[in-house]
DNA sequence: GCAAAAGTGTTAGGATTACACCCATGA
DNA sequence: TCATGGGTGTAATCCTAACACTTTTGC
């Protein structure tokens, strides 16, 4: 803000938590293998200390050194700001939170990367777990009030299923009631007037019963 | 994260938005004169860059530097990040908003301190005309869902009339729609369960009509 | 008593939820 | 034709907003 002062530096990171759904709807987190100390060769959230950028920029830079993932194909969102004092064993740091959304096939990341579900999650260290709980909570309130993170997730098509399976899916991660109603779906899609129904229809790998509607964005 | 690259340091501020409400009822902001450049002489959010510390405590730093307020009576939320790049003629640097709710007696400041009501604030240097304005959501957002933001913005004690008066300046300052209705507050406040009623009453300084209902917290 | 403002009773409207029932498909 | 799940029609419920009317005060 001002310049005067000659304080220490403060160690800031961007942490990104990439979120997305598997072909069996359940929630997924993409981790890294830390290259370096503390905690080297452990599981964590793609992250890197900041330069003079903006923070979706170390964002990306996260997403493409630390997992591999290409960048244009994630949807970025705040998810908060942490810094507990105890939250790093090297002293007081500060971590710039980043909801990331996209598709499996974009986020499930390369070479030092794991998927993971959230249901179960390995220890993490420092603070990654409570990091990727407020950005489950980011994402679960995100998803029919911000037209573009609901895209990234649900992709350029989509069925009425897919759309109560992930809503349902997300409300359980978040620790929220299921308010997800597969008979009403349909109308509550038509109400936000993001998509419209395609004439085609789709049944789910080897299911059965009555396909349902495929959706596309305006 | 890691501490492996040695990119250059990031500039980062925590910039404190000090929001009261004065005797009249208008939302206020507490500004400062700032020290040292850029805009030397210039009013300002309060801010300092951050050391290694806890966001909160450079915020409470700020607070008692550059506009002579007491922390210790001053209630701080997250209020989002700034990052953007032309936001600082010294070129990227981050700021971290912080709001800060309190009482007039106790965020009006000292000397180098400035009150200034929310409509018609002058033309502020960075990005602080923003800053204030997510941090007059943030504010509007919280009143009914924060206690201790109600609390510290309405004080120990307050009227059914100031309850009323206070959310429609905040949805008005929001640029949101005004719901605050006078006929249905006290059942409003009843049902929150955050605060009860006293067998007092209050006329407005000079008033007259039926005094409002005195409330106190839990 | 009169004016002013707080507060109550009550209702209207809208949104959400619930659920019975019908429809489309695979086997 | 049956099992399976999607979708529609419709009713129940809840919440909010609105408003007429009553109450409490100063003058």
């Amino acid at each position: 803000m001002t310049g005067e002062q000659t304080y220490e530096q403060p160690l800031v990171s961007v942490d990104v938590v990439p979120l997305w759904i598997a072909g069996d709807g359940a929630l997924h987190v993409t981790l890294g293998r830390r290259l370096n100390e503390p905690f080297r060769g452990d599981l964590a959230l793609p992250g890197v200390l900041m330069g003079r950028e903006r923070s979706i920029d170390a964002a990306t830079r996260a997403l493409r050194t630390k997992v591999g993932i290409d960048p244009s194909a994630v949807t970025l969102r705040d998810a908060g700001v942490f810094d507990a004092p105890e939250r790093d064993p090297r002293g007081p740091t500060m971590a710039i939170a980043k909801l990331g959304v996209g598709s499996q096939r974009d986020l499930v990341g390369g070479e030092h990367a794991e998927a993971h579900p959230i249901h179960g999650l390995p220890d993490l260290p420092f603070d990654h777990a409570a990091v990727i709980g407020a950005a489950v909570g980011t994402l679960s309130r995100l998803l029919w009030t911000d037209p573009a993170v609901a895209r990234a997730l649900l992709g350029p098509e989509f069925t009425t299923r897919t759309a109560t399976a992930v809503q349902s899916r997300l409300e359980q991660a978040a620790g929220q009631p299921v308010r997800a109603d597969a008979s009403n779906m349909k109308r509550r899609l038509l109400a936000l007037g993001w998509c419209t129904p395609t004439d085609r229809t789709a049944l789910p790998e080897g299911g059965t019963g009555r396909p349902s509607t495929v959706w596309e964005w305006v």
